[in-house]
DNA sequence: TATTGTTATACTCTATAACTATA
DNA sequence: TATAGTTATAGAGTATAACAATA
């Protein structure tokens, strides 16, 4: 039996005269020990028996694929999981730092300064120089970015309907409120 | 007010004579719009009010955290998380290929060779030629691998009650019964 | 011609270092 | 002296390329 195998591919230089790229790849695999006979290499949701009961495994596993998920459905907009984030913030209405945005996100100055500039060559976001204090530059969310906002957290929910679909109502409820519990200090 | 950040350092050579690495570093915060005077930099439970509610970042968020925890708690056996997916493979007797652990945990055949290279310096894993393709490698525990495993179970258990201390007991047996969903094909 | 395992290398991500301008 | 923001760069992780041995 064989599957689809399809890569995150970028280009690459070659030596040779062969394809540098291969978008989709097929991969056949041989039948062991009562797996499953098609293996989708890297596939986002395979997991060896001896895994599924070990829970970080699992938990890391389905972040990571549902963060693929958001990024590729957000791939249109030219945005990520991480810039939803800012958004989301930005949206609340306070204008804060960047250095305070990255103390919100856990993310440190250098990156932010990436982040930033991706979003405010896109539009969505301005910088505006404390009037206070000339070092800080305060951000803003502009109407544009207030307008994509809206449209990736659409997005966004769509991703998590998806993501979920296993889970009946009352699972999913559970899980919305067990996930951020996680993250608090007690 | 003020608190301490650890980072997680490793050593870069430096042009001055200041010090290259920090592992200690105080942070200083400003009070604004209510939120916390105390933020540890890269804070590994640390949600913005606007994310609580953003699934994908929360659970991108509690997976990282928990694989930091498995990671430091594995630091003294000089595993990783990683590391104790493949042992757990091989703990239930199957004699696999690299190819095909690669395969069952999705990663790539040049990946795997350093993850067996590193399990194999430290007398857990053994490579063994299969008698019937010389081309295959079948990876086995050794005796010491056996023990070591146990010792990673044990950890990886510990270190699971810390990360789920937030949660009552149903809460517990939920999220253990619903995360290997949310990684199945339906 | 295809596959296993290897080495070499390229790309991404992210954190530190060093710097400029402000305070 | 310390901080905000910037640029440059190092390190870790990970995927492709190329290759040798074997099928």
């Amino acid at each position: 039996m064989q599957t689809i195998c399809r890569y995150n591919v970028y280009m690459r230089k070659t030596k040779t005269a062969k394809p540098a790229v291969n978008i989709e790849k097929v991969v056949s695999v041989t039948d062991e020990a009562g797996h499953p006979q098609a293996v989708r290499f890297n596939d986002s949701t395979r997991v060896h028996p001896a895994l599924k009961e070990y829970l970080c495994y699992c938990m890391i596993k389905s972040a990571n694929r549902m963060k693929t998920m958001v990024d590729e459905a957000l791939l249109p907009l030219q945005l990520q999981t991480i810039h939803f984030g800012i958004l989301s913030i930005l949206n609340r209405g306070d204008i804060i730092s960047q250095i305070r945005m990255g103390q919100e996100l856990g993310i440190d100055k250098a990156s932010m300064v990436k982040l930033i500039n991706k979003l405010e060559a896109l539009k969505l976001v301005e910088r505006i120089a404390d009037a206070k204090d000339r070092r800080i530059k305060l951000l803003k969310l502009t109407a544009q970015g207030k307008s994509t906002f809206a449209k990736t957290k659409k997005i966004s929910a769509d991703v998590e309907v998806e993501f979920l679909k296993n889970l009946n109502c009352s699972e999913r409820e559970v899980l919305r409120k067990i996930i951020p519990l996680l993250l608090e200090k007690k």
